[in-house]
DNA sequence: AATTCGGGGTT
DNA sequence: AACCCAGAATT
């Protein structure tokens, strides 16, 4: 769950101090919600941790504690949608489904037709297709690597690719077609809502437990800001809303000593 | 189908 | 500055 939507090498050492502070589903499960968040640090979509936790409980209560390799029952936790589902029921269990991940799809899209990039349907019909028997963990993990390290988004290295036989892109030439992916323009960070939620969180992880007031937390955020705070409660809200944070009444109407903390 | 959700590294 | 990332939830 750490790595959807962030790099590798950015998970990497966070995963182990995580996992060091909750070694196991039950210690994560019965950890202090603040607790966890406190160690998501670093590494955005914050909820990504609330959902990491309800997951945990929620393998505690119905599965008894041991993650379930039914994709089903993967794709119904908290925050595990369908390539977070298959990644686990193959690398964990073994199973023979595929895994489609942003490298998978554009190596597939690449490969397999290289005019423009297959819809996520048409490449789980692909990845099923093209899945080596019996080897789903070694055909999936090796399509991921290959997306990363070979069939990269900027500079593909072609000459270096074991599909260069037989792929689509490659036999058109790497120009020739439109370009296999586009994204919608992304919107300036700087000043965005998204950049201040960071910040509200980032603070209440500073002032763990004791939770900080309304007015300080403007402060914080909008060092030159207004005596206005609905903008600030807006915010809250959202975030409540996912779990993150927790809100005094008086913060909730907007009073400026009313008190915001991290769910303990 | 389109948006929202962090933030650090790369270009 | 803009783009990218082993996606998921919401609208």
């Amino acid at each position: 769950m750490m790595l959807q939507q962030t790099q590798t090498g950015r998970v990497a050492p966070a995963y182990g101090t995580f996992l060091a502070k909750f070694p196991d589903v039950r210690t994560l499960a019965h950890a202090p919600a603040m607790e966890v968040i406190q160690a998501w640090r670093g590494l955005g979509y914050n909820r990504r941790a609330v959902d990491l936790q309800r997951s945990a409980q929620a393998i505690e209560h119905e599965y008894g504690g041991v993650v379930p390799s039914d994709l089903k029952a993967l794709r119904a936790l908290p925050g595990v949608g369908d390539y977070s589902a298959s990644a686990v029921a193959c690398f964990a269990y073994d199973r023979q489904v595929p895994v489609v991940d942003v490298n998978v799809r554009r190596v597939l899209s690449r490969a397999a037709r290289a005019s423009d990039e297959l819809s996520l349907d048409e490449t789980r019909r692909v990845a099923a297709e093209w899945l080596a028997p019996g080897e789903a963990y070694r055909w999936n993990q090796a399509l991921m690597d290959v997306g990363a390290m070979i069939c990269r988004i900027d500079k593909p290295l072609c000459a270096q690719c074991p599909l260069k036989a037989t792929c689509e892109y490659r036999a058109r030439g790497l120009n020739k077609g439109p370009r296999p992916e586009r994204r919608p323009k992304q919107s300036p960070f700087e000043g965005s809502s998204r950049q201040k939620r960071g910040g509200i969180i980032d603070h209440l992880r500073d002032t763990a437990g004791e939770g900080v007031s309304l007015s300080v937390l403007a402060k914080v955020i909008h060092p030159n800001g207004h005596k206005d705070l609905t903008w600030l409660v807006e915010l809250l809200e959202g975030l409540e809303r996912e779990g993150l944070v927790e809100m005094t009444p008086g913060a909730r109407r907007g009073s400026a000593r009313g008190i915001v903390r991290l769910p303990g």
